[in-house]
DNA sequence: TAGGCCATCTGGTCCT
DNA sequence: AGGACCAGATGGCCTA
């Protein structure tokens, strides 16, 4: 099957290929190949009727005359000094003017190539990834934003996330398909979420934690740009508690009827709900060069520096601390969620 | 069929 | 001069 990404990608060496359907639009005539220009030279008729060559030969005409008369009179109707008369550019030049168009389409493809990339590169690493159901480029931005919003959060509370607060972040500003998209992979009851009429995602039902912690999933801050809604109430960070019974009461019916997207291909899992955040992606080799993702987050304003790659070297204290509780805590779960995400 | 998303072309601007 | 970057225009594909 085509996926979007493959449309209209031609093959760089015709760019005429790709030009041709814009002949009859406002792509210029000097960029036909010659063989082309030839061809449609003996094509034109005699009679003046058809419009478009109409405007050519009045183009033509007006130029000439213009080459002429501004050697005449300068704008205010002025003589004009006779000077070295403007050149119309020679075959040559036209010739060498088409290629570096072509070329500098050629480049232009190439750098919006590179910019797919590195956004599928992006894709992957956000905590919903489909090979069959692609973000948007403007919802994996987004998602991504608010990613690593969450993430910044938690490092900076020290401690592990609400649940649905962490997922409810991860939707904010998301379109709804996008938000039942994300729910879908994170195998949350996409009809507990709600998207009001400014973007925002609510949580429709009473939370169980909410019952057990009497402690409200908006508890926490809102990214950049997402004031003023349903999860703006506080500035307290994530709450630390136990994820074992909310594990079971979220996950012992992952709702396969929820209406969220069908997922036939990878999903990758950043995040793991038992509290663990570790990031799986299809080519390691891209981050393993590079640091921890946790250290990446200690350079901001406000956070507690950790010296490079040294997550594991700090305090117990101040440590990351689902290494700490978590995985202890529920390895098992976490094999049945990391499970999950490896069909 | 309208709207969303996308790839591509194109000309302008800025920088080296 | 030439390349990188950007935004507007255009047209194709897909889905609700």
């Amino acid at each position: 099957m085509l996926t979007r990404g493959d449309m209209l990608t031609l093959p760089f060496e015709e760019p005429h290929m790709m030009c041709e359907p814009r002949f009859g639009a406002n792509y210029p005539r000097e960029s036909l190949p010659d063989s082309l220009q030839q061809q449609e030279r003996q094509q034109r008729p005699t009679a003046r009727s058809d419009p478009e060559m109409m405007r050519e030969a009045e183009d033509d005409l007006s130029d000439r005359e213009e080459d002429e008369r501004e050697d005449d009179q300068d704008e205010n109707g002025l003589q004009k000094k006779r000077g070295p008369r403007k050149k119309r550019p020679g075959k040559e030049q036209v010739d060498r003017a088409k290629l570096r168009r072509q070329e500098a389409n050629a480049r232009e493809r190439s750098r919006m190539h590179g910019l797919n990339a590195a956004l599928e590169s992006l894709r992957k690493v956000v905590p919903c990834y489909s090979k069959t159901q692609k973000l948007s480029k403007i919802e994996t931005l987004r998602l991504a934003k608010n990613y690593i919003w969450a993430l910044s959060e938690t490092l900076s509370a020290g401690k592990r996330p609400d649940l649905l607060a962490f997922v409810q972040t991860l939707c904010k500003g998301l379109s709804q398909p996008t938000t039942n998209l994300v729910a879908g992979c994170l195998q949350l009851n996409a009809r507990n979420f709600l998207t009001d009429h400014n973007g925002e995602v609510m949580f429709s039902g009473r939370s169980p934690y909410e019952a057990m912690y009497s402690y409200t999933s908006s508890d926490m801050n809102s990214p950049p740009g997402h004031s003023g809604g349903a999860l703006d109430t506080g500035s307290k960070p994530f709450r630390h508690y136990s994820y074992s019974s909310a594990y079971e009461t979220y996950f012992e019916n992952p709702s396969p009827d929820s209406g969220s997207p069908h997922f036939d291909g990878q999903l990758s899992p950043p995040m793991n709900f038992n509290g663990i955040f570790s990031l799986k992606h299809d080519d390691p080799q891209d981050y393993g060069k590079s640091s921890h993702y946790g250290v990446r987050y200690c350079g901001a304003p406000g956070r507690s520096a950790l010296a490079p790659n040294s997550m594991y070297r700090v305090s117990p204290e101040a440590r990351f601390p689902y290494d700490l509780h978590v995985r202890s805590q529920s390895f098992q779960t976490q094999g049945e969620v990391n499970g999950s995400y490896h069909n």
